[in-house]
DNA sequence: CTCACATGTTAAG
DNA sequence: TTAACCTGTGAGC
């Protein structure tokens, strides 16, 4: 689930449940039991994200730093936690009304002001936190780097928040082929697509998933049976190596750079062309 | 039941 | 470049 969407929405929630009240903090299955403690009972001000990285900030300016990695949950539930904790539960937040349990996090840790600070400093340009002066930093490292788009794209010091299906769709609905040199795009080209990835994220975090197929080519649309997403939201070449693709019908595919899975159209995505053509 | 794999990152070699 | 880590799920035997 998580990329950056999936912290901005978590980190809405958490604030909605429990921002400017006292928090039971506590930790069931013990990693983080000695901060839980002395946070416990502690009022929480106020939950916020910057690209993957969620900060709980609590009285005192003390600040639990969470990111969930690649198979992190930190789910929200009505009523009182149960009795019984199924599972590995690293931190549960409660109150009267709802408590939340994270599991499976990569980092969960109690921080100050300024660890926070140094963390938020490092990364990129958040396409859900809009700002110019970043959007140019971005375009300037971008601009004249040899590295592929797709390489830097998730690079989270340069556009923070992105994964591995934002990058596949965005390149695919700009026609961009993932290995393409950053220096090869052009600015207003650049501009497009990242526009465009703000509102699909924007859009995230209203949903909770990621649907990234513009209505007219659709399954149903282009005249194809529906296909399954095992992800939650309908995608156009994510995972789906082997399938045809929804625009031209040609075979997505599939290859690996820098650790994670590249996906995209060969037709749809030609490496020697610059500009999309509808 | 066991195994591979996953929307991620870091540290070691 | 590879392994390691955290947990859950789905495929295959």
């Amino acid at each position: 689930m998580p990329e950056g969407h999936t912290l901005l929405r978590l980190a809405n929630e958490l604030d909605a449940a429990f921002a400017g009240g006292a928090v039971r903090v506590s930790s069931p299955q013990g990693r983080f039991a000695a901060d839980a403690a002395a946070l416990d009972g502690a009022r929480l001000i106020a939950a916020e994200s910057f690209g993957k990285h969620l900060f709980v900030e609590f009285a005192g300016e003390r600040f639990v730093h969470v990111h969930l990695g690649l198979i992190g949950k930190f789910d929200l539930y009505p009523g009182l936690p149960p009795a019984v904790t199924t599972g590995a539960v690293r931190l549960r937040l409660a109150n009267d009304a709802t408590y939340a349990d994270l599991r499976g996090a990569t980092q969960c840790d109690l921080v100050g002001a300024q660890k926070r600070a140094a963390v938020i400093a490092k990364l990129g340009a958040d396409p859900l936190k809009p700002d110019d002066a970043a959007w140019e930093r971005m375009w300037s490292r971008i601009s004249r780097s040899s590295r592929p788009i797709g390489d830097l794209l998730m690079d989270q010091g340069i556009a923070a928040g992105v994964g591995n299906v934002y990058r596949a769709e965005i390149l695919f609905r700009h026609k961009v082929h993932p290995l393409r040199p950053g220096k090869s795009l052009r600015r207003s080209q650049f501009q497009g697509l990242w526009a465009d990835l703000v509102v699909l994220m924007e859009y995230g975090v209203q949903t909770g998933r990621i649907d990234t197929v513009r209505p007219e080519h659709t399954p149903e649309a282009m005249g194809r049976p529906p296909r399954k997403d095992d992800h939650g939201g309908e995608v156009y070449v994510y995972r789906r190596t082997g399938q045809e693709c929804l625009v031209c019908g040609g075979r997505v595919r599939t290859e690996i750079l820098v650790g994670r899975n590249l996906f995209w159209c060969p037709r749809c995505q030609p490496v020697f062309r610059s500009r999309a053509v509808g």
